[in-house]
DNA sequence: CACTCTCTGTGCGTTCGCGCACAGAGAGTG
DNA sequence: CACTCTCTGTGCGCGAACGCACAGAGAGTG
Protein backbone atom coordinates (compact mmCIF):
# COMPACT_ATOMS: atom_id res chain seq x y z
CA UNK A 1 0.00 0.00 0.00
CA UNK A 2 2.95 2.08 0.74
CA UNK A 3 4.18 1.69 -2.67
CA UNK A 4 0.94 2.24 -4.05
CA UNK A 5 1.32 5.76 -2.52
CA UNK A 6 4.75 6.40 -3.77
CA UNK A 7 3.88 5.50 -7.59
CA UNK A 8 1.14 8.30 -6.87
CA UNK A 9 3.52 11.08 -5.56
CA UNK A 10 6.18 10.18 -8.44
CA UNK A 11 4.49 8.91 -11.49
CA UNK A 12 6.64 7.74 -13.90
CA UNK A 13 3.82 8.74 -16.51
CA UNK A 14 5.37 12.15 -18.70
CA UNK A 15 2.40 14.18 -18.85
CA UNK A 16 1.51 13.49 -15.13
CA UNK A 17 5.32 13.90 -14.11
CA UNK A 18 4.95 17.21 -16.03
CA UNK A 19 2.53 18.81 -14.76
CA UNK A 20 2.74 22.09 -11.89
CA UNK A 21 2.56 20.14 -8.56
CA UNK A 22 -0.88 22.49 -7.66
CA UNK A 23 -2.50 21.09 -11.43
CA UNK A 24 -1.60 17.40 -9.86
CA UNK A 25 -2.82 17.56 -6.73
CA UNK A 26 -6.11 18.12 -8.32
CA UNK A 27 -6.25 14.97 -10.01
CA UNK A 28 -4.08 12.77 -7.64
CA UNK A 29 -7.98 11.70 -5.58
CA UNK A 30 -9.75 10.38 -8.83
CA UNK A 31 -6.14 8.59 -10.07
CA UNK A 32 -6.07 4.84 -9.41
CA UNK A 33 -3.00 3.12 -9.85
CA UNK A 34 -3.89 -0.01 -11.87
CA UNK A 35 -1.73 -3.31 -13.15
CA UNK A 36 -1.97 -3.44 -16.93
CA UNK A 37 -1.99 -7.24 -18.57
CA UNK A 38 -1.02 -8.65 -21.70
CA UNK A 39 -3.98 -8.67 -23.53
CA UNK A 40 -5.96 -6.20 -21.81
CA UNK A 41 -8.44 -4.11 -23.67
CA UNK A 42 -8.54 -0.75 -22.31
CA UNK A 43 -11.20 0.41 -24.66
CA UNK A 44 -13.51 -1.09 -27.30
CA UNK A 45 -14.39 0.14 -30.76
CA UNK A 46 -17.39 1.61 -30.51
CA UNK A 47 -17.40 2.12 -26.69
CA UNK A 48 -17.76 6.15 -24.84
CA UNK A 49 -14.25 6.23 -22.91
CA UNK A 50 -15.41 6.28 -19.91
CA UNK A 51 -11.79 6.34 -18.46
CA UNK A 52 -7.96 7.47 -20.30
CA UNK A 53 -5.23 6.02 -18.77
CA UNK A 54 -1.81 7.47 -18.04
CA UNK A 55 1.14 4.58 -18.85
CA UNK A 56 3.80 4.04 -16.30
CA UNK A 57 5.22 1.77 -17.52
CA UNK A 58 4.39 -1.33 -21.05
CA UNK A 59 2.91 -0.73 -23.73
CA UNK A 60 -0.58 0.16 -25.05
CA UNK A 61 -1.05 -0.30 -28.91
CA UNK A 62 -4.04 1.24 -30.66
CA UNK A 63 -5.88 -1.07 -33.05
CA UNK A 64 -7.93 -0.84 -35.70
CA UNK A 65 -9.54 -4.22 -37.23
CA UNK A 66 -11.00 -5.08 -40.19
CA UNK A 67 -14.45 -6.16 -41.65
CA UNK A 68 -12.34 -9.61 -42.78
CA UNK A 69 -11.05 -9.16 -38.98
CA UNK A 70 -7.50 -8.48 -39.51
CA UNK A 71 -5.98 -5.81 -36.93
CA UNK A 72 -3.67 -3.15 -37.56
CA UNK A 73 -1.78 -0.88 -35.21
CA UNK A 74 -2.12 2.82 -35.91
CA UNK A 75 -0.24 3.98 -32.81
CA UNK A 76 1.57 3.34 -29.63
CA UNK A 77 1.73 4.90 -26.41
CA UNK A 78 4.15 4.36 -23.82
CA UNK A 79 4.68 6.34 -20.49
CA UNK A 80 4.69 9.32 -22.77
CA UNK A 81 1.32 9.52 -23.33
CA UNK A 82 -2.14 8.88 -22.61
CA UNK A 83 -4.45 6.16 -24.06
CA UNK A 84 -8.17 7.86 -24.58
CA UNK A 85 -7.31 11.04 -26.09
CA UNK A 86 -10.31 11.18 -28.10
CA UNK A 87 -12.14 12.00 -25.26
CA UNK A 88 -10.34 15.44 -25.80
CA UNK A 89 -11.59 15.45 -28.94
CA UNK A 90 -15.20 15.79 -28.48
CA UNK A 91 -15.80 12.24 -27.29
CA UNK A 92 -16.97 10.62 -30.64
CA UNK A 93 -16.70 6.42 -30.00
CA UNK A 94 -13.67 5.16 -30.39
CA UNK A 95 -12.58 3.97 -34.21
CA UNK A 96 -9.59 2.29 -32.08
CA UNK A 97 -9.32 -0.46 -29.48
CA UNK A 98 -6.39 0.30 -27.14
CA UNK A 99 -4.43 -3.33 -26.23
CA UNK A 100 -2.02 -3.66 -23.61
CA UNK A 101 0.95 -5.48 -25.82
CA UNK A 102 3.98 -5.31 -22.72
CA UNK A 103 2.47 -5.03 -19.36
CA UNK A 104 3.23 -2.66 -16.81
CA UNK A 105 1.42 -0.10 -14.82
CA UNK A 106 -0.74 2.78 -15.51
CA UNK A 107 -2.62 5.54 -13.78
CA UNK A 108 -6.57 5.08 -14.54
CA UNK A 109 -9.16 8.62 -14.18
CA UNK A 110 -12.56 8.84 -15.51
CA UNK A 111 -13.08 11.33 -18.12
CA UNK A 112 -14.93 13.36 -16.92
CA UNK A 113 -12.29 14.43 -14.32
CA UNK A 114 -9.87 15.12 -17.25
CA UNK A 115 -12.35 16.88 -19.37
CA UNK A 116 -12.67 19.31 -16.05
CA UNK A 117 -9.09 19.80 -15.79
CA UNK A 118 -8.68 20.03 -19.63
CA UNK A 119 -10.64 23.20 -19.28
CA UNK A 120 -9.16 24.64 -16.35
CA UNK A 121 -5.58 24.03 -16.80
CA UNK A 122 -3.44 25.32 -19.25
CA UNK A 123 -0.27 23.13 -18.38
CA UNK A 124 -2.60 20.01 -18.77
CA UNK A 125 -3.69 21.15 -22.41
CA UNK A 126 0.09 21.84 -23.31
CA UNK A 127 0.89 18.26 -22.19
CA UNK A 128 -2.20 16.22 -23.74
CA UNK A 129 -2.24 18.17 -27.15
CA UNK A 130 1.97 17.62 -27.59
CA UNK A 131 1.81 14.11 -26.89
CA UNK A 132 -1.34 14.17 -29.46
CA UNK A 133 0.85 15.39 -31.58
CA UNK A 134 3.30 12.53 -31.32
CA UNK A 135 0.49 10.15 -32.10
CA UNK A 136 -1.01 11.63 -35.18
CA UNK A 137 3.00 12.15 -36.05
CA UNK A 138 2.88 8.23 -35.33
CA UNK A 139 -0.64 7.71 -37.42
CA UNK A 140 0.35 9.34 -40.40
CA UNK A 141 3.96 7.68 -40.66
CA UNK A 142 1.95 4.44 -40.41
CA UNK A 143 -0.37 5.09 -43.18
CA UNK A 144 2.87 5.71 -45.46
CA UNK A 145 4.87 3.06 -44.23
CA UNK A 146 2.26 0.33 -44.84
CA UNK A 147 1.44 1.55 -48.24
CA UNK A 148 5.77 1.75 -49.48
CA UNK A 149 7.62 -0.14 -47.14
CA UNK A 150 8.39 -4.30 -46.89
CA UNK A 151 7.76 -6.51 -44.01
CA UNK A 152 11.62 -6.26 -42.76
CA UNK A 153 11.54 -2.75 -42.85
CA UNK A 154 8.34 -2.20 -40.73
CA UNK A 155 9.43 -4.93 -38.94
CA UNK A 156 12.62 -3.13 -37.66
CA UNK A 157 10.82 0.41 -37.25
CA UNK A 158 8.23 -1.35 -34.91
CA UNK A 159 11.06 -3.10 -32.58
CA UNK A 160 12.93 0.45 -32.49
CA UNK A 161 9.74 2.23 -31.68
CA UNK A 162 8.82 -0.66 -29.08
CA UNK A 163 11.91 -0.31 -27.84
CA UNK A 164 11.73 3.43 -27.53
CA UNK A 165 8.15 3.40 -25.78
CA UNK A 166 9.30 0.88 -22.99
CA UNK A 167 13.17 1.97 -22.91
CA UNK A 168 14.66 -1.56 -22.65
CA UNK A 169 15.97 -3.47 -25.35
CA UNK A 170 14.27 -6.72 -24.60
CA UNK A 171 10.63 -7.41 -24.09
CA UNK A 172 7.57 -10.07 -24.92
CA UNK A 173 6.02 -10.45 -28.03
CA UNK A 174 5.65 -13.66 -30.00
CA UNK A 175 5.60 -13.27 -33.80
CA UNK A 176 2.16 -13.84 -33.75
CA UNK A 177 1.28 -10.43 -31.72
CA UNK A 178 3.51 -8.86 -33.75
CA UNK A 179 1.69 -9.86 -36.86
CA UNK A 180 -1.21 -8.55 -35.74
CA UNK A 181 0.27 -5.08 -35.07
CA UNK A 182 2.11 -5.12 -38.57
CA UNK A 183 -1.25 -6.35 -40.18
CA UNK A 184 0.27 -9.40 -42.14
CA UNK A 185 0.64 -12.59 -41.74
CA UNK A 186 2.40 -14.71 -38.55
CA UNK A 187 4.69 -16.59 -41.34
CA UNK A 188 5.87 -13.33 -42.89
CA UNK A 189 7.60 -12.41 -39.43
CA UNK A 190 8.73 -15.36 -39.19
CA UNK A 191 10.44 -15.08 -42.42
CA UNK A 192 11.78 -11.36 -41.41
CA UNK A 193 12.70 -12.51 -37.93
CA UNK A 194 14.71 -14.62 -39.56
CA UNK A 195 16.44 -12.51 -42.06
CA UNK A 196 17.14 -10.10 -38.81
CA UNK A 197 18.55 -12.57 -36.92
CA UNK A 198 20.73 -13.44 -39.39
CA UNK A 199 22.07 -10.20 -39.64
CA UNK A 200 22.89 -10.60 -35.64
CA UNK A 201 20.71 -7.71 -35.23
CA UNK A 202 17.94 -9.34 -32.65
CA UNK A 203 17.62 -12.52 -30.91
CA UNK A 204 14.26 -14.04 -29.79
CA UNK A 205 12.77 -17.16 -28.42
CA UNK A 206 9.60 -18.33 -27.59
CA UNK A 207 7.98 -15.50 -27.15
CA UNK A 208 10.70 -12.99 -25.80
CA UNK A 209 12.72 -10.63 -28.42
CA UNK A 210 16.24 -8.81 -27.92
CA UNK A 211 17.42 -6.34 -29.84
CA UNK A 212 21.60 -7.05 -29.97
CA UNK A 213 22.34 -4.11 -32.72
CA UNK A 214 20.32 -1.07 -32.93
CA UNK A 215 22.28 0.71 -35.14
CA UNK A 216 22.13 -2.32 -37.50
CA UNK A 217 18.56 -2.38 -36.86
CA UNK A 218 17.70 1.05 -37.92
CA UNK A 219 19.99 1.13 -40.77
CA UNK A 220 17.48 -2.20 -42.17
CA UNK A 221 14.44 0.06 -40.93
CA UNK A 222 12.60 2.75 -43.11
CA UNK A 223 13.34 6.52 -42.53
CA UNK A 224 9.99 5.98 -40.80
CA UNK A 225 11.46 5.23 -37.98
CA UNK A 226 13.97 8.13 -37.60
CA UNK A 227 10.92 10.52 -38.22
CA UNK A 228 8.98 9.23 -35.46
CA UNK A 229 11.62 9.57 -33.03
CA UNK A 230 12.08 13.12 -33.82
CA UNK A 231 8.48 14.01 -33.31
CA UNK A 232 9.35 12.18 -29.76
CA UNK A 233 12.51 14.20 -28.98
CA UNK A 234 10.73 17.74 -29.96
CA UNK A 235 7.99 16.55 -27.50
CA UNK A 236 10.38 15.75 -24.78
CA UNK A 237 12.63 18.47 -25.17
CA UNK B 1 -14.20 44.23 -52.39
CA UNK B 2 -17.71 43.92 -51.57
CA UNK B 3 -17.85 40.40 -52.20
CA UNK B 4 -15.09 39.70 -49.97
CA UNK B 5 -16.76 41.41 -47.61
CA UNK B 6 -19.75 39.33 -47.70
CA UNK B 7 -17.75 36.00 -47.28
CA UNK B 8 -16.22 37.69 -44.11
CA UNK B 9 -19.46 38.17 -42.67
CA UNK B 10 -20.95 34.68 -43.84
CA UNK B 11 -18.10 32.33 -43.80
CA UNK B 12 -18.55 28.76 -45.27
CA UNK B 13 -15.95 27.43 -43.58
CA UNK B 14 -17.78 25.29 -41.04
CA UNK B 15 -15.71 26.07 -37.86
CA UNK B 16 -15.68 29.52 -38.20
CA UNK B 17 -19.94 29.95 -39.08
CA UNK B 18 -20.09 27.93 -35.63
CA UNK B 19 -18.00 30.18 -33.44
CA UNK B 20 -20.11 32.65 -31.41
CA UNK B 21 -20.85 35.68 -33.42
CA UNK B 22 -18.25 37.58 -30.12
CA UNK B 23 -15.39 35.05 -30.59
CA UNK B 24 -15.46 35.45 -34.52
CA UNK B 25 -15.25 39.26 -34.13
CA UNK B 26 -11.91 39.05 -32.70
CA UNK B 27 -10.37 36.62 -35.72
CA UNK B 28 -12.15 38.67 -38.07
CA UNK B 29 -9.80 41.17 -38.11
CA UNK B 30 -7.01 38.67 -38.81
CA UNK B 31 -8.54 36.49 -41.18
CA UNK B 32 -7.53 37.03 -44.63
CA UNK B 33 -9.80 35.67 -47.66
CA UNK B 34 -7.20 34.12 -50.40
CA UNK B 35 -7.87 32.01 -53.52
CA UNK B 36 -6.56 28.59 -53.21
CA UNK B 37 -5.45 27.20 -56.87
CA UNK B 38 -4.78 23.40 -57.68
CA UNK B 39 -1.21 22.77 -56.56
CA UNK B 40 -0.19 25.39 -54.48
CA UNK B 41 1.21 24.45 -51.26
CA UNK B 42 0.17 26.08 -47.97
CA UNK B 43 2.76 24.37 -45.94
CA UNK B 44 6.29 22.67 -46.57
CA UNK B 45 7.48 19.65 -44.98
CA UNK B 46 9.71 20.53 -42.03
CA UNK B 47 8.43 24.25 -42.03
CA UNK B 48 7.16 26.52 -39.09
CA UNK B 49 3.31 27.22 -39.62
CA UNK B 50 2.82 30.80 -39.32
CA UNK B 51 -0.54 30.55 -41.17
CA UNK B 52 -3.63 28.34 -40.23
CA UNK B 53 -5.92 28.08 -43.22
CA UNK B 54 -10.31 27.56 -42.51
CA UNK B 55 -11.45 26.27 -46.35
CA UNK B 56 -14.53 28.39 -47.70
CA UNK B 57 -14.24 25.45 -50.50
CA UNK B 58 -12.02 23.16 -52.22
CA UNK B 59 -10.34 20.38 -50.61
CA UNK B 60 -6.83 20.35 -49.17
CA UNK B 61 -4.86 17.32 -48.90
CA UNK B 62 -2.34 16.73 -45.85
CA UNK B 63 0.51 14.33 -48.01
CA UNK B 64 3.59 13.12 -46.69
CA UNK B 65 6.41 12.02 -48.91
CA UNK B 66 8.68 9.02 -48.46
CA UNK B 67 12.57 9.04 -48.98
CA UNK B 68 12.39 7.36 -52.33
CA UNK B 69 9.91 10.80 -53.32
CA UNK B 70 6.81 8.93 -53.59
CA UNK B 71 3.89 10.97 -52.48
CA UNK B 72 0.97 9.40 -50.06
CA UNK B 73 -1.82 11.43 -48.69
CA UNK B 74 -2.58 10.71 -45.04
CA UNK B 75 -5.89 13.12 -44.83
CA UNK B 76 -8.41 15.43 -46.16
CA UNK B 77 -9.51 19.11 -45.33
CA UNK B 78 -12.55 20.56 -46.85
CA UNK B 79 -14.94 23.41 -45.41
CA UNK B 80 -15.42 21.29 -42.19
CA UNK B 81 -11.48 21.36 -40.78
CA UNK B 82 -8.98 23.39 -40.94
CA UNK B 83 -5.24 22.47 -42.44
CA UNK B 84 -2.60 23.21 -39.83
CA UNK B 85 -3.20 21.52 -37.00
CA UNK B 86 -0.30 21.01 -35.68
CA UNK B 87 0.21 24.72 -34.36
CA UNK B 88 -2.26 24.27 -31.83
CA UNK B 89 -0.49 20.71 -31.29
CA UNK B 90 2.75 22.64 -30.04
CA UNK B 91 4.02 23.60 -33.15
CA UNK B 92 6.89 21.38 -34.04
CA UNK B 93 7.76 21.53 -37.63
CA UNK B 94 5.18 19.58 -39.98
CA UNK B 95 5.75 16.34 -40.86
CA UNK B 96 3.31 16.81 -43.54
CA UNK B 97 2.76 18.88 -46.62
CA UNK B 98 -0.80 20.81 -46.85
CA UNK B 99 -1.40 20.41 -51.07
CA UNK B 100 -4.27 22.55 -52.42
CA UNK B 101 -6.22 19.58 -54.42
CA UNK B 102 -9.28 21.23 -55.83
CA UNK B 103 -9.25 25.13 -55.91
CA UNK B 104 -11.36 26.87 -54.03
CA UNK B 105 -10.91 29.67 -50.86
CA UNK B 106 -9.82 30.16 -47.79
CA UNK B 107 -9.49 32.46 -44.68
CA UNK B 108 -5.40 32.81 -43.80
CA UNK B 109 -5.27 33.56 -40.28
CA UNK B 110 -1.92 34.08 -38.84
CA UNK B 111 -0.63 30.98 -36.06
CA UNK B 112 0.02 33.61 -33.49
CA UNK B 113 -4.06 34.77 -33.71
CA UNK B 114 -5.28 31.76 -33.31
CA UNK B 115 -2.89 30.03 -30.71
CA UNK B 116 -3.95 33.16 -28.70
CA UNK B 117 -7.75 32.87 -29.26
CA UNK B 118 -7.18 29.34 -28.55
CA UNK B 119 -6.40 30.07 -24.98
CA UNK B 120 -9.46 32.35 -24.41
CA UNK B 121 -12.20 30.83 -26.24
CA UNK B 122 -13.99 27.34 -25.09
CA UNK B 123 -15.84 27.22 -28.43
CA UNK B 124 -13.09 27.73 -30.70
CA UNK B 125 -11.13 24.77 -29.07
CA UNK B 126 -13.79 22.37 -29.11
CA UNK B 127 -14.57 22.96 -32.40
CA UNK B 128 -11.06 22.85 -33.54
CA UNK B 129 -10.22 19.70 -31.55
CA UNK B 130 -13.62 17.85 -33.00
CA UNK B 131 -12.41 18.73 -36.70
CA UNK B 132 -9.02 17.41 -35.41
CA UNK B 133 -10.88 13.70 -34.28
CA UNK B 134 -12.21 13.85 -37.69
CA UNK B 135 -9.02 14.45 -39.48
CA UNK B 136 -7.29 11.84 -36.93
CA UNK B 137 -10.11 9.87 -37.69
CA UNK B 138 -9.67 9.93 -41.56
CA UNK B 139 -5.63 8.99 -41.05
CA UNK B 140 -5.72 5.98 -38.69
CA UNK B 141 -8.58 4.42 -40.89
CA UNK B 142 -6.31 5.18 -43.67
CA UNK B 143 -3.11 3.57 -42.60
CA UNK B 144 -5.16 0.08 -42.28
CA UNK B 145 -6.76 0.87 -45.96
CA UNK B 146 -3.54 1.43 -46.84
CA UNK B 147 -2.04 -2.00 -45.69
CA UNK B 148 -5.29 -4.13 -46.99
CA UNK B 149 -7.17 -2.78 -49.60
CA UNK B 150 -7.06 -2.95 -52.87
CA UNK B 151 -6.30 -0.33 -55.44
CA UNK B 152 -10.04 0.06 -56.59
CA UNK B 153 -11.64 0.02 -53.34
CA UNK B 154 -8.84 2.14 -52.17
CA UNK B 155 -10.02 4.85 -55.22
CA UNK B 156 -13.79 4.13 -54.54
CA UNK B 157 -13.34 5.29 -51.26
CA UNK B 158 -11.09 8.16 -51.96
CA UNK B 159 -13.80 9.45 -54.55
CA UNK B 160 -16.39 9.46 -52.12
CA UNK B 161 -14.89 10.93 -49.45
CA UNK B 162 -13.34 13.57 -52.00
CA UNK B 163 -17.15 14.07 -52.82
CA UNK B 164 -18.45 15.01 -49.47
CA UNK B 165 -15.89 17.29 -48.85
CA UNK B 166 -16.23 19.57 -51.82
CA UNK B 167 -19.49 18.77 -51.65
CA UNK B 168 -20.20 17.74 -55.39
CA UNK B 169 -20.34 14.59 -57.94
CA UNK B 170 -18.17 16.11 -60.14
CA UNK B 171 -14.45 17.34 -59.85
CA UNK B 172 -11.69 17.97 -61.23
CA UNK B 173 -8.39 15.49 -60.85
CA UNK B 174 -6.07 13.63 -63.14
CA UNK B 175 -5.33 9.93 -62.94
CA UNK B 176 -1.69 11.10 -62.44
CA UNK B 177 -3.19 13.47 -59.06
CA UNK B 178 -5.12 10.39 -57.76
CA UNK B 179 -2.47 8.28 -58.08
CA UNK B 180 0.18 10.42 -55.94
CA UNK B 181 -2.77 10.03 -53.26
CA UNK B 182 -3.32 6.71 -53.03
CA UNK B 183 0.35 6.43 -53.22
CA UNK B 184 0.38 4.17 -56.47
CA UNK B 185 0.90 4.14 -59.95
CA UNK B 186 -0.69 6.07 -62.31
CA UNK B 187 -1.10 3.03 -64.90
CA UNK B 188 -2.91 1.08 -61.78
CA UNK B 189 -5.27 3.99 -61.55
CA UNK B 190 -5.98 3.73 -64.85
CA UNK B 191 -6.86 0.09 -64.86
CA UNK B 192 -9.05 0.99 -61.80
CA UNK B 193 -11.14 3.42 -63.24
CA UNK B 194 -11.71 1.45 -65.88
CA UNK B 195 -12.95 -0.95 -63.90
CA UNK B 196 -15.51 1.49 -62.12
CA UNK B 197 -16.30 3.22 -65.43
CA UNK B 198 -17.15 -0.55 -66.74
CA UNK B 199 -19.32 -0.48 -64.00
CA UNK B 200 -20.85 2.71 -64.88
CA UNK B 201 -19.76 4.06 -61.54
CA UNK B 202 -18.24 6.85 -62.89
CA UNK B 203 -17.74 8.79 -65.91
CA UNK B 204 -14.27 10.78 -66.82
CA UNK B 205 -11.91 12.31 -69.34
CA UNK B 206 -8.99 14.50 -69.21
CA UNK B 207 -8.92 15.85 -65.76
CA UNK B 208 -12.62 15.39 -65.21
CA UNK B 209 -14.05 12.88 -62.80
CA UNK B 210 -17.98 12.47 -62.28
CA UNK B 211 -19.40 10.21 -59.81
CA UNK B 212 -22.42 8.54 -61.61
CA UNK B 213 -23.65 6.14 -59.13
CA UNK B 214 -22.89 6.86 -55.47
CA UNK B 215 -24.45 3.71 -54.04
CA UNK B 216 -22.59 1.56 -56.20
CA UNK B 217 -19.22 3.32 -55.25
CA UNK B 218 -19.90 2.66 -51.97
CA UNK B 219 -20.83 -0.84 -52.31
CA UNK B 220 -16.97 -1.17 -54.36
CA UNK B 221 -15.69 0.53 -51.95
CA UNK B 222 -14.06 -0.74 -48.62
CA UNK B 223 -15.47 -0.36 -45.62
CA UNK B 224 -13.00 3.02 -44.80
CA UNK B 225 -15.13 5.11 -46.34
CA UNK B 226 -17.95 4.43 -43.60
CA UNK B 227 -16.01 4.87 -40.55
CA UNK B 228 -14.48 8.13 -41.93
CA UNK B 229 -18.31 9.27 -43.11
CA UNK B 230 -19.52 8.52 -39.59
CA UNK B 231 -17.13 10.22 -38.49
CA UNK B 232 -17.70 13.31 -39.99
CA UNK B 233 -21.77 12.95 -39.49
CA UNK B 234 -20.98 12.71 -35.68
CA UNK B 235 -18.75 15.83 -36.05
CA UNK B 236 -21.54 18.06 -37.66
CA UNK B 237 -24.36 17.58 -35.41
C1' DC C 1 9.09 -39.58 -18.94
C1' DA C 2 5.05 -39.03 -21.95
C1' DC C 3 1.88 -35.59 -23.33
C1' DT C 4 0.20 -31.27 -24.69
C1' DC C 5 0.27 -26.66 -26.04
C1' DT C 6 2.38 -22.82 -27.90
C1' DC C 7 5.64 -20.84 -30.77
C1' DT C 8 8.60 -20.95 -34.80
C1' DG C 9 10.23 -22.72 -39.45
C1' DT C 10 9.32 -23.86 -44.20
C1' DG C 11 7.33 -24.78 -48.57
C1' DC C 12 4.11 -23.99 -52.62
C1' DG C 13 0.88 -22.09 -55.77
C1' DT C 14 -1.46 -17.72 -56.54
C1' DT C 15 -2.52 -12.95 -56.69
C1' DC C 16 -1.69 -8.21 -56.70
C1' DG C 17 0.69 -4.43 -57.90
C1' DC C 18 5.14 -2.67 -59.38
C1' DG C 19 8.46 -0.82 -62.90
C1' DC C 20 8.82 0.17 -67.38
C1' DA C 21 7.70 1.15 -72.00
C1' DC C 22 5.03 2.55 -75.66
C1' DA C 23 0.69 3.60 -78.20
C1' DG C 24 -3.18 6.34 -78.88
C1' DA C 25 -6.51 9.95 -77.95
C1' DG C 26 -8.24 14.77 -76.57
C1' DA C 27 -7.27 19.67 -76.49
C1' DG C 28 -5.02 23.70 -77.40
C1' DT C 29 -1.66 26.70 -80.40
C1' DG C 30 0.63 28.82 -84.31
C1' DC D 1 -4.18 21.81 -90.66
C1' DA D 2 0.21 20.26 -88.54
C1' DC D 3 2.30 20.15 -84.16
C1' DT D 4 2.78 19.60 -79.36
C1' DC D 5 1.56 18.51 -74.83
C1' DT D 6 -1.02 16.21 -71.55
C1' DC D 7 -3.80 12.55 -70.24
C1' DT D 8 -5.31 7.80 -70.67
C1' DG D 9 -4.91 2.81 -72.24
C1' DT D 10 -2.39 -1.45 -72.43
C1' DG D 11 0.95 -5.02 -72.19
C1' DC D 12 4.67 -7.80 -70.01
C1' DG D 13 8.02 -9.65 -66.84
C1' DC D 14 8.98 -9.61 -62.06
C1' DG D 15 8.91 -9.74 -57.08
C1' DA D 16 6.72 -9.32 -52.58
C1' DA D 17 3.43 -11.01 -49.85
C1' DC D 18 -0.73 -13.81 -49.34
C1' DG D 19 -3.41 -18.05 -47.96
C1' DC D 20 -2.78 -22.38 -46.51
C1' DA D 21 -0.79 -26.41 -44.61
C1' DC D 22 2.24 -29.05 -42.06
C1' DA D 23 6.57 -30.09 -39.54
C1' DG D 24 9.49 -29.44 -35.72
C1' DA D 25 11.15 -27.40 -31.47
C1' DG D 26 10.66 -25.38 -26.46
C1' DA D 27 8.44 -25.34 -22.21
C1' DG D 28 5.37 -26.66 -18.90
C1' DT D 29 2.27 -30.46 -16.57
C1' DG D 30 0.64 -34.71 -14.62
Amino acid sequence: MSHFQDVLDDPQNHILASLPRSDYERLRPHLHLIDMHSGDSLHEIGALLEHVYFPNSGMISLVLTSNEGTNVEVGIVGREGMAGTASVLGGAPAISQSIVQIEGTAMQLPTSVLLEEFEHSKSLRRLLLGSLQALVTQTAQTALCNRLHSVEERLSRWLLVVSDRVGSDEFDLTQEFIAHMLGTRRSGVTVACGQLRSADLIEYSRGRIQIMDRQGLIDTSCECYAVIQKQFEYLLS
